[in-house]
RNA sequence: GGGGGUGUAGCUCAGUUGGUUAGAGCGCCAGCCUGUCACGUUGGAGGCCGCGGGUUCGAGUCCCGUCACCCUCGCCA
């Protein structure tokens, strides 16, 4: 060993002990005679000084270092003098005082300092990730991934599961996202497809016996990025025998409260919060609200019914919905250009427009339309429960539109208004999915989850007769908002899996051909099954209170889904392609301007 | 594919209505400094103003295009 300690364990109790530690220099304060050397690891900081009482060639030595050098320094754990203790170290109240400095590596002046105040953009750091690595924020994050996931193993494992690994090199299926393919060196013109997920792989085993599956599963998918996206991301993949619905969402509540617990130190009460499908729709507008505040949608067509207004009855007679937003005490807070962004929130939400509606101390609406209300004006008031001083929201448009609107709204208003506390976490169940939804490309039905979601078993009947109507044994899991985990019941039984076929307009032949092997399995002694997969990447990044995904990923990639640091993807050689018989047909240039 | 934002010194940023020599803090280099801990202090070096066009007597600043990064809609069973 280089080292006896490492640079977060010094205390009193070491006083008078000679100890060896090993680091990075952080920073260095040279005051000529006496030199101040931080030195850092991933443990913490200890001051190093090099004084006086330092050997002379020590003294030399320290004079040269620099930041980010890598060191190794011997001496006796002294107490520091009064009036110079620090308290903002772990390590404060002791100093090393130094009688050898050997330099074990020198380094470059790196292109930004991990112990800066100044965080550099996004670019810098991703293309110099070892270095944005050195800083103790993002060791945090990993070393909380790191406690998280061993959380998330010790749970299912003393739960009975099962680890099992399951292949990277699959194949590729039409449905659901865009695959990653990999080129068959032994057969070309083939290709494998990274997995999306193990959902096939871990039927299978289910099928075989295993009961109790989990994994840590790496996952990708080749479609645009965003924040809470990254192409390659993990899932903990969970696979359950002789269960329902309630019995996986038990185990994951478990999980829930323990890692709150044990993370956060937050006591969560179970069970979670369960709203249906529709319900979530009703009330917010989205399939994943964030119930960290209210702003609930509220259904205004009784109350606009007799009115003249041409853009609410436009809607009703269309089929369409009127709803709203009571925004409590608002109304002083939003000027004429803030209703302005709001507005165009709406819009890009699809709606073609924003009602607002202030209501005045004398119980009056104010804003462009409110002498259009007519009777609607107190039925709208009635409707909200509005009080003089709140702000109203009301989107006229179709189902779709009104829930993605004032979804939107929402969103902004509770993070504008700092609607909710900056730690606050809210976990809750969305069940009771529809089945299918309309493929906008094709006119046909589509699969809300995968093909292998199973139906209610009281709506079976439905398939034939309402396909629309029919609910899946589905649940997704919400943390503030964000999807951060989803799971549903497998169909089991051949016929079930059939009629869903058809209605997805797979045909018999294509069923085979894409998942014969799993047809062929659930006809070999199927057991009822079902699972989830949790956004491990998700999870660590709500539970760190961060914002951005990447941060708690070692080395992700960018929205362009490139590796700054790396260069990947990159051309390869002439030779590779010629093994695997593609040639790259390159893309037109683009024309010159003018 | 669409919308928005950003791009100026190694890093973080400022830069007026188009005007002469593009600034600051940090970092870097050198000097001074024996108790600092974001040490202090004095001096110095460091610029393809993302890239390419255009307008203009003159462009970091205006226009067009393009690239990169970020946010977002579509997309992500």
């Amino acid at each position: 060993m280089l080292r006896t300690h490492s640079c977060g364990e010094l205390r009193p109790s070491h006083i008078g002990q000679e100890v060896g530690l090993c680091g990075w220099v952080d920073r260095v304060r040279d005051h000529k005679g006496v030199i101040f050397i931080d030195l850092r690891d991933r443990w913490g900081r200890t001051q190093v000084v090099v004084g006086p009482e330092s050997p002379a060639a020590t003294l030399v030595a320290a004079k040269a270092v620099r930041p980010e050098w890598v060191v190794r320094v011997h001496g006796l754990v002294g107490a520091r003098p009064d009036g110079t203790v620090n308290p903002k170290l772990d390590t404060g109240a002791v100093e090393l005082a130094c009688h050898s400095l050997e330099v074990l590596n020198e380094a470059v002046t790196p292109v930004f300092q991990p112990s800066g105040t100044e965080l550099p953009g996004e670019e810098v750091r991703l293309g110099h990730r070892w270095l944005d690595l050195r800083r103790p924020a993002m060791q945090r994050n990993l070393f909380l991934r790191h406690r998280m996931v061993k959380i998330m193993r010790d749970h299912f494992d003393e739960l009975g599961f099962i680890d099992v690994e399951t292949p990277m090199l699959g194949k590729s299926t039409p449905e659901g996202a865009r695959d990653y393919l990999v080129p068959a060196r032994l057969e070309h013109g083939a290709f494998f497809a990274l997995p999306q997920s193990p959902q096939l792989y871990k039927q299978l085993l289910m099928i075989a016996g295993f009961d109790r599956y989990v994994q840590v599963a790496k996952c990708f998918r080749d479609e645009d990025l965003r924040a809470d996206r990254q192409p390659e991301f993990t899932q903990l993949d969970v696979e359950m025998s002789f269960v329902d619905a309630a019995d996986v969402m038990g185990v994951i509540e478990g999980l829930v409260r323990r890692t709150a617990r044990e993370v956060l130190g937050l006591e969560v009460t179970l069970p979670l919060p369960r709203l249906s499908w529709d319900e979530a729709m009703e009330r917010y507008g989205h399939d994943a609200p964030d119930l960290r505040y209210g702003l609930e949608l509220v259904d205004l067509a009784a109350a606009v019914r007799e009115s003249d207004f041409r853009v609410f009855r436009a809607a009703l007679e269309g089929g369409g919905r009127v709803r709203g937003i009571r925004v409590p005490g608002a109304a002083a807070r939003f000027s004429r250009k803030e209703l302005d962004d709001l507005t165009a929130v709406a819009v890009e939400g699809g709606a073609k427009g924003l009602v607002w509606l202030k209501l005045e101390e004398g119980g009056e609406w104010a804003g462009p339309v409110a002498k259009n209300l007519g009777a609607a004006g107190p039925a709208i008031r009635t409707a909200l429960g509005a009080a003089p001083g709140d702000l109203v929201l009301i989107v006229a448009d179709s189902f779709a539109v009104t829930c993605k609107a004032l979804h939107m709204l929402r969103k902004r208003l509770g993070a504008q208004l700092g609607l909710y506390e900056p730690g606050a976490m809210h976990f809750s169940w969305v069940v009771d999915f529809p089945m299918f939804a309309r493929d906008e490309e094709t006119g046909g039905w589509a699969a809300m989850h995968h093909p292998f979601t199973a139906p209610r078993a009281a709506d079976l009947p439905l398939l034939d007769r309402d396909p629309a109507a029919c609910r899946a044994q589905a649940y997704d899991l919400v943390i503030n908002g964000s999807e951060a985990g989803g799971g549903t019941i497998r169909i089991h039984d051949k016929a079930t899996q059939s009629k869903v076929f058809g209605l997805l307009g797979i045909s018999a032949e294509t069923a085979r051909e894409r998942f014969g092997f799993l047809l062929d399995a659930l006809e070999s002694g199927a057991p009822p099954h079902g699972g989830i997969a949790l956004g491990i990447d998700r999870w660590i990044m709500l539970f760190g209170g961060l914002d951005n995904i990447r941060d708690v990923i070692a080395f992700p990639k960018t929205q362009k889904a490139s590796d700054l640091m790396t260069g990947a993807p990159a051309p390869v050689e002439t030779k590779q392609l010629a093994e695997l018989a593609i040639r790259v047909v390159a893309p037109p240039k683009p024309l010159p301007p003018g």
